[in-house]
DNA sequence: TTTCATTGCGCAATCG
DNA sequence: CCGATTGCGCAATGAA
């Protein structure tokens, strides 16, 4: 009764396991307790009659190269969070309080980075995660140097793409709403067209079952027109 | 054919002439630019054969208080935008380049803060703006202390809403698609079932039309039912 | 490798 | 004053 969700960098590392989102290693941790509520209330074993209460779902990975490899275990009816953080720089704007979740308590600890905060778990068998935690610390990338041309050009490429994509975003949702009317309205007129219809088919045949009566018995009524 | 865009904070001073987003004043210069353009080339009037180079769109609010009233002149030939800038404090993450709109070249200018830049025009019969332009420079709200621990509560409490508002938007958008397609799959099925009636009214018809050439004249057909 | 496109997230402004 | 929305920039990632 231990389920474990991995959040890691290459898709080829990805499990899949609960979370099929693409966007994994992305999600905020309070996100990933609510999908893991989700996912709990909606599995038909045990009643889980409180939410369940993540405890930590803290050290916000905000704008910094945090979340190399995080991992997240919960057990049945103790709910643990063991988190590995391999941090390659300092935050820049960590500014020491930790994610407040939808309906959780929270936990602060360690406001800055380090590598050396895992296991903040409380209970059970957990093994040594610790080669998995710590896939690649030091790996220092070429330092981007954040005044450089090149960073802002890039910066502001990017910039320049995301609203782009925003507001492409931003017409789909509008097209797809205005589908949305739209198809409902000409259900309702399909709708009317078909009550029309049948009304129209009941009197013919009502019409027909009468000419029955009337003229005789003539048995089979199919003519098969020119 | 002056066409003036005013963007200001307060809800009532919205002339809601061409963009009737409440959000006008978050809107950056460069989304500005494009709904201009969007709503130029959708003008009937003249060819607009040029996408109209905006000059300016600098001037990044990015993180600050900055476009207390700003406003944005677009003549018919002359293309220029007049901004009036009231900030309050300097932009932290102020790193200089402007914006760069998606299909229109840029010019920087005064990459920092002042209240004097104004008027970047260049042509035709400009009216003082500056009495529109600086409503009120030195407002000095209190000083929110960035560090203070009130601060980076309320910051936390606001990403909480955030991101319960946009899980909540995730998943009216997912119903809204899903609630599409089910409209869609809907209307085929009823499109289906009036083709269906409609052969089986013309097939009861030309029944009756057979027996009205067989069974003599009877003249009038309608029967109204028992 | 480089570039653009997507996406989660925090911040600030604003709305209600 | 509070939470809810929304535009925006940043960083990570996907995709080509």
């Amino acid at each position: 009764d231990l389920i474990i969700l991995f959040r890691c960098e290459q898709k080829s590392m990805l499990p899949n396991l609960i979370l099929p989102t693409k966007r994994c290693p992305q999600m905020s941790d309070s996100r990933v307790s609510s999908v893991i509520q989700e996912w709990v209330s909606s599995y038909p074993g045990q009643p889980h009659s409180q939410p369940l209460n993540p405890v930590a779902s803290n050290q916000a990975a905000q704008s910094s190269q945090m979340s190399q490899m995080d991992m997240i275990s919960y057990g049945q009816s103790h709910t643990g969070i063991i988190r590995g953080v391999a941090d390659e720089r300092v935050a820049e704007q960590m500014m020491g309080l930790p994610y407040l979740s939808y309906n959780t308590s929270c936990l602060s600890s360690n406001p800055n980075s380090g590598s050396s905060n895992h296991h903040q778990s409380h209970a059970g068998a957990q093994q040594d995660f610790s080669s998995f935690l710590l896939p690649r610390v030091p790996v220092t990338k070429r330092s981007i140097s954040k005044d450089s041309v090149e960073y802002r050009l890039r910066r502001e490429r990017n910039n320049v793409a995301v609203r782009k994509s925003r507001d492409k975003a931003r017409r789909r949702i509008l097209l797809t709403q205005q589908r949305a009317l739209q198809l409902q309205e000409e259900n309702q007129k399909l709708q009317m067209k078909i009550g029309q219809l049948t009304q129209e088919l009941d009197t013919l045949k009502h019409i027909l079952s009468q000419r029955h009566l009337q003229g005789g018995e003539d048995g089979a009524p199919q003519e098969s027109g020119i």
